[in-house]
DNA sequence: TCGGATGAAGGGTCTGGGTC
DNA sequence: TGACCCAGACCCTTCATCCG
């Protein structure tokens, strides 16, 4: 059986295409008649999908496959292209979403993945339902109300509304929101909260960070690159959910500008605050009496999305796992029950694991209060329906799940931090690397600490007033040995500090560095998953051609560093006491 | 910018020739 | 002749940024 993902969308903003996609299962609609009179025959490319497709609207059909309505990417030629945008259509949904380019370039379809997300959408709003077994979809009553609305009425609005209010991740964006109603919140503070936290297809950058880093950078191409091309996934899904909510007016918009210099701003992130209406909303759908309390709609393939790395057995491990735990809080109503509930199901986990699966249920957007020792499912959920069958997660997944686990248990660190285990040994993933190194040292270390990234730049810069350090981190699958170029580009980083030359280094990188630092106080460090034994040569090659001193530091150590300084084991004006050439051990 | 668009990863599936 | 096997080509699903 195909097991697929719902829950998480990512493409999809415009209600007018998700109430058509709605359409799609309605033959009385206008899209259905569309489709069966003009585009099926007009956009469909090949005539055995025309065919095809035409036969089953010619009958009204509702009820389609996966195939059907998102389609394949192919060609002219019936082969996946070398370039998506050669692709042909040749489903249903890809037809009944117009493209960006159908004005200018009169494409009147869109790809199989933006197709996937408006499915993706509709049957995470409950407006369609999915037949696992038959991998069909068809619409549900909550989608017809919607297919007969009338368009741009007020009852439109309302079902769009208390659907949305349904959808747990949207629910977190506006109780995020709420609880900050005094401060708006950027894609990246709201990323930061959102979804299955620390797991891969959810990262998020610090949105401190990432306000320096737009800071730091002088040409507006630099800038404009940041704005629109460095959000994580769940950055992406915070700004998707919240451009949403500013449809059904539950949120509002800003823009912001930021100060860099006298006079000198430069236009920021955007934010977004509740609205009055969204309050009240809010307050109603977590309503005190039981009965007035929102439903909330969640599907089995709601609770995990397909790891890159991990398997697919993982993937829905995770997913069974997690709707056991949902399903076992409606009954147990402290750790320790829950915790032999679920052994009880087949599911080994320790209390700092369910108290971290918990954790990440509150951010996918259930309410789940946790006192003490006892614990509390406030949401009224339904929709659940798991597999009769059971998956075997990967041994790597195992041993990860299990670091990542002790990691929990001896530190007091971020959730989100714990993935820096993982992603600092895939290269796929350098700059997510780069940007959760930089943010560890602000968020952790107390440190400032500007990611740069880009063209003859370090990948960042750590300081405070006493002592600097110029940052590389290097994401290498079976860990980091010697590498002369790269010697050779810290050597230049090194000298760029020392003799801060604009002819010779024109984009002033060190700028960056507190004025105050005192000449002799820059260092160079090195962050790896794990550093091969001839790294060593490596630090003692750069401090023989620079005289700076410097280290090396392993995910590891950095992250019992962080948690070291924040229980205040370690005084962070020490660390250059560290810096001799050597990989780095903080924490012993 | 907004609202998708795009290239890529990597596991899954198909194909076709070889072997039993 | 057909069942089975295996490797390589091709395809599908899903990101993770990217961009008109």
């Amino acid at each position: 059986m195909k097991f697929r993902t719902f829950g998480w969308v990512q493409n999809p903003s415009d209600f007018t295409k998700l109430k058509k996609t709605v359409q799609v299962f309605d033959p009385k609609s206008d899209q259905y008649k569309e489709l069966t009179n003009h585009i099926v025959k007009n956009v469909i490319y090949f005539n055995s999908d025309r065919k095809k497709l035409q036969k089953k609207l010619d009958k009204n059909v509702s009820e389609f496959t996966y195939e059907e309505l998102v389609g394949t990417s192919r060609n002219k030629k019936n082969k996946a292209p070398k370039y998506r945008k050669d692709a042909i259509a040749n489903s249903l949904l890809q037809v009944t979403i117009l493209s960006q380019s159908s004005k200018t370039k009169g494409k009147l379809y869109t790809d199989n993945w933006t197709a996937d997300g408006f499915l993706r959408w509709a049957v995470s709003l409950n407006f369609v339902s999915y037949n696992r077994e038959k991998d069909t979809f068809k619409i549900t009553e909550l989608g017809k109300k919607l297919s007969n609305s009338d368009d741009g009425s007020s009852q439109e609005m309302n079902i769009l509304q208390e659907a949305m209010l349904s959808y747990p991740p949207a629910t977190r964006v506006l109780s995020l929101l709420a609880t900050s109603s005094k401060q708006s919140l950027t894609k990246f503070a709201i990323g930061n909260n959102l979804g299955f936290v620390g797991e891969k297809g959810f990262t998020s950058y610090d949105e401190g960070l990432m306000i320096d880093w737009l800071k730091s950078v002088a040409t507006k191409e630099e800038r404009n690159n940041i704005r629109r091309n460095i959000e994580g996934t769940s950055d992406k899904y915070a700004r998707m959910i919240s451009g949403w909510l500013v449809k059904l007016k539950f949120v509002e918009k800003h823009t912001n500008k930021y100060k860099v210099g006298i006079n000198e701003y430069i236009s920021g992130f955007q934010t977004y605050s509740i609205t009055a209406k969204g309050l009240h909303a809010i307050n109603q759908a977590n309503g005190l009496s039981k009965n007035k309390t929102k439903k909330k709609f969640v599907m089995w393939e709601f609770l995990a999305i397909s790891n890159k790395q991990d398997s697919e057995q993982t993937r829905d491990f995770i997913r069974t796992r997690r709707a056991k735990i949902i399903l076992g809080l409606k009954h147990h109503h402290t750790i320790s029950a829950l915790v032999n509930y679920l052994k009880h199901e087949g599911f080994n986990m320790d209390e700092s694991m369910l108290n971290s699966e918990l954790k990440k249920l509150i951010s996918f957007g259930l309410r789940i209060k946790i006192v003490g020792k006892t614990i509390k499912l406030q949401d009224n959920v339904f929709g659940i329906c798991i597999p009769d069958q059971s998956f075997v997660p990967a041994n790597a997944d195992i041993y990860l799940e299990n670091m990542k686990n002790h990691y929990r248990k001896i530190t007091n660190l971020p959730e989100r931090y714990l993935e820096l285990l993982d992603v600092a040994f895939d290269h796929n993933r350098h700059q997510d690397f780069e940007i959760m190194t930089a943010g560890i040292f602000k968020d952790c270390y107390g440190l400032s600490s500007i990611h740069l990234g880009g063209q003859n730049k370090p990948d960042g810069v750590i300081y405070n007033n006493n002592f600097g350090i110029i940052l590389d981190t290097k994401a290498y699958e079976k860990g980091y040995g010697m590498h002369i170029d790269q010697i050779d580009e810290m050597c230049r980083y090194i000298y760029d500090n020392k003799q801060r030359d604009i002819v010779r280094q024109p984009n002033e990188w060190w700028n960056n560095f507190d004025k105050n630092i005192p000449k002799d106080q820059f260092y160079y460090l090195w962050v790896s998953g794990k550093f091969l034994k001839n790294f060593d040569k490596q630090l003692k090659n750069t401090h023989y051609r620079t005289n700076i001193n410097g280290g090396g530091l392993e995910v590891s150590q950095l992250l019992l560093g962080a948690d070291a300084v924040m229980k205040g084991n370690l005084d962070v004006n020490t660390l250059p006491n560290y810096m001799k050439n050597n990989v780095i051990k903080l924490v012993i």
